[in-house]
DNA sequence: CCCTAGCACTCTCGTCTTACGAGTGCCAGT
DNA sequence: ACTGGCACTCGTAAGACGAGAGTGCTAGGG
C-alpha cells in the first residue's frame, strides 16, 4: 500500500469527520499540500475504492470512509492526540470530592460524556474479586426448585424456581451445562454469557433453562459488577442524520443494559482502549455506530469496563485518547480509595 | 359553552391525537355523526379557536387542539378508558416476583414505558419516613467548616466544607435560612427546594451558600428518595416530528433527575393523577411535552411519585388510567412487601 | 512509467412554476 | 339557527431546469 495512498486515505477520513462532507479530490489536494494535481488523486482514491477503504454516495459526490477505511484509519494512521490541559483540569475537578463507588460512576459517566460529547457508558467495578464457584440445585417437590450460586467467596445466594415436573435428568444435565459454562467466571461475565446461553443450549428442556437462567441473572444482578450506567443520550440528537436507519434501534439498546454489558467486555478484553466500527459490532443495531471501549481499574480485585457510543464517523485520536485518559484517572482513584 | 361545541372539541382531540393530521369539518361529521351540517361545525370552530381552544397550523389546513384545549378535554371531556384485560394481566406478571426496592421500581418504569408507550419516570419509594430535623454547621477553622444534616429518626450525616474565610455570622444566617426552607421536609421535598434556594437567597455570600447546599445535595442525594429512574426513552423517536423544536431539550431534561424531581413532585402533590400539559410545564424545555404523575404508595411512610412523559399529542385517557392503575398496583405491592 | 491537463458525463440540489386539493369564511336562503 | 354554495387561500406534490461539484477517461509530457 502506497504511502501516499495512505496519506490520501488520511486526509480523507480527517477531512470527512471535521467537514461531515463526502470530499473531493480537489479541496484535498488543497488543504493537505499533496504535492501531486487532482487528477492523481483521483486515481489513488479510484484504487482506495477499489480495495473498499472508501465509497462514494452517489456518483458526482466525493468519497467518504467506509467501516474498513476508519479501521485502517485506526490501526495504522491516527496519530494519538493528546489531551488538552483543559480536559486535563476536567478530569480532576470532575472527579474529585467523588463521595462513593455509586458517586464515582456517576461522575465518570458525566465526564466522558462532556468531553467526548458522545453517549457515555460505565461498568459498575467490581470491587471485590467474586467469581462463579458452582450452580447447584436442589429440588423440593414437584413443582418447585432452588437454583443456588455459590461464589468463590463462599458468598451463597438463591433462589426459588418452579420446575412443572421437568425430570430429575434434565435438570442436572442443565446444571452440569451451565456449571461448565459458568465457573471460575466473574458475576459480570457470567451475566454475559448467560445472556447467550439460550440460543447455544440445545433446548431439552427449552421451558426449565429459561427459567433457571432467569434465576440466575436475577441474582447476579445483584452484583454491582452487572450495572452499567449511561449518559450523555442528549449527544445523540447532534447526529440525527447519520445513523443511516434512525435513532431508535440506538436508543433502545442502550437501555438494554445486558447488551451493552456483553459489548463493553467483548470489546475491552485486550487490555487497552479498542475501537469496533459500525459492522465489526456483534450486535446489529449498532452497526451504524462506533464503540470506543476500554477496561479500568487497578489490582485484580477491581475492574471493569467503560467506553463511549457514537456515529462511525467519529473523532477517533481524540476519543480514544479521553476513552483512555478516563480510563487510567479513574483507576488510580479507585484505588487511593 | 355550547353542548355542541364541547361535542365538537372532544372530537377534534381524539380524532387528532389518533390520526396525527389537523382535523378538517368534513371528516368531523362524518366520523362522529354530528347530526348537523360541515358548515355547522365550521362555525362552531371559529368560536373554539376564537376562544383559543383550538387553533390552525395555517389557513386552509384543518384544526388542532391548543394546550388550553387539551385542558378542557383533561378536566371535562376525557372519559376515563378501563384498561384492557391485557394490561392488566401485564401488569401483573410484570410486578410478579419482583426481589427488592430496587427491582420494584425497574420493574416499575419499564412496565409503565412499555404500556403507555412513553417515558417513563419513577421515583424510588421512601421507605423509612426521613424528615429532616435541622441543619447544623461547626466551624473547624479558618477554613474548613463541617455541615451536619439530621432526621427526625436520629440519623445524622456529614460532609466538610472549605468555607475560606466567610465570616460566622454569614454562616450562622445562611444555616438559619436553610433550616426555615428545610425543616420537616421529606430528603425528596428538600432536594426540590435546594434546587431552587440559591436564586431564591439573597447572595449575603454566594460562594459560601453554593458550598453548603452542595454539600446538603451530596447528602441528601445519598438517600433512595432522592433518586429516580427513567425508561423507554426510545419511545421518543416515534415523536422526532412532533416537539416542535428538537428532541435535545426533551433528553436533557431526562438526565436532569433533579430537574424530574420536582416536576414529579410539583405535578403529584394532589393526590390522584395529575396532568401538565406543554406551557403548563414550569421547566420551559419541556413545554412541548406533557406530564402525567401520580404519587403512590401506602401509609405515610412509603410513598414518592412516578410519571409519564410525551407529546402533547396525547392520549390522555389512556395514560392517565395506565398511571393510574400502575401507582395503585406498585402502591398496593409495596404495602404488601 | 508515473503524473497531469483537459474534457465530456453524471448526478444532486436548489429554485421555480404549476396544478391540485383540502379547508376555510362568508353570504344568502330556508 | 342551520345549510348549501362559492370564492379564496395556501400548502404540497410534481415536474423542469440550470448550476455546480465531482468523476472517469484519454492523450500527452517529463
Amino acid at each position: 500500500m502506497d504511502d501516499r495512498k495512505l496519506a490520501i486515505l488520511r486526509a480523507i477520513v480527517t477531512d470527512y469527520v471535521s467537514m461531515r462532507e463526502p470530499v473531493g479530490s480537489k479541496v484535498l489536494v488543497e488543504r493537505h499540500k499533496l504535492d501531486v494535481s487532482p487528477a492523481t488523486v483521483r486515481n489513488d482514491m479510484a484504487v482506495l475504492e477499489e480495495e473498499g477503504y472508501i465509497t462514494q454516495p452517489h456518483t458526482s459526490a466525493g468519497r467518504i470512509p467506509t467501516d474498513k477505511g476508519y479501521r485502517l484509519f485506526v490501526d495504522r494512521l491516527g496519530t494519538v492526540k493528546p489531551l488538552s490541559m483543559a480536559e486535563r483540569r476536567a478530569i480532576q475537578t470532575f472527579m474529585a470530592g467523588a463521595l462513593d463507588v455509586d458517586d464515582v460512576v456517576r461522575r465518570t459517566v458525566r465526564l466522558l460524556a462532556q468531553i467526548t460529547r458522545q453517549v457515555a457508558i460505565v461498568q459498575y467495578p467490581a470491587l471485590s474479586t467474586a467469581i462463579i464457584r458452582g450452580v447447584e440445585t436442589v429440588v423440593l417437590n414437584a413443582d418447585r426448585a432452588l437454583v443456588i450460586l455459590v461464589y468463590s467467596s463462599g458468598r451463597v445466594e438463591q433462589r426459588p424456581i418452579e420446575i412443572g415436573g421437568s425430570s430429575e435428568e434434565d435438570i442436572a444435565d442443565l446444571r452440569g451445562r451451565l456449571n461448565a459454562a459458568l465457573i471460575g467466571l466473574s458475576a459480570a461475565k457470567a451475566m454475559e454469557v448467560l445472556a447467550g446461553f439460550l440460543e447455544v443450549s440445545h433446548p431439552v428442556d427449552q421451558v426449565l433453562a429459561t427459567v433457571v437462567v432467569t434465576a440466575l441473572v436475577e441474582i447476579l444482578g445483584g452484583d454491582p459488577s452487572t450495572k452499567v450506567v449511561v449518559g450523555g443520550v442528549p449527544n445523540l440528537s447532534r447526529f440525527l442524520d447519520q445513523f443511516e436507519t434512525t435513532v431508535k434501534p440506538v436508543l433502545e439498546t442502550l437501555e438494554e443494559h445486558v447488551v451493552l454489558l456483553r459489548l463493553l467486555g467483548e470489546a475491552s478484553s485486550s487490555g487497552d482502549v479498542t475501537v469496533r466500527i459500525g459492522k465489526e459490532n456483534s450486535y446489529e443495531p449498532l452497526q451504524s455506530t462506533s464503540l470506543v471501549a476500554s477496561s479500568y481499574g487497578s489490582g485484580a480485585d477491581s475492574w471493569a469496563n467503560l467506553g463511549v457510543v457514537g456515529p462511525t464517523r467519529m473523532d477517533y485520536p481524540s476519543t480514544m485518547a479521553t476513552v483512555r485518559a478516563v480510563a487510567r484517572y479513574v483507576g488510580r482513584f479507585l484505588a487511593e480509595g
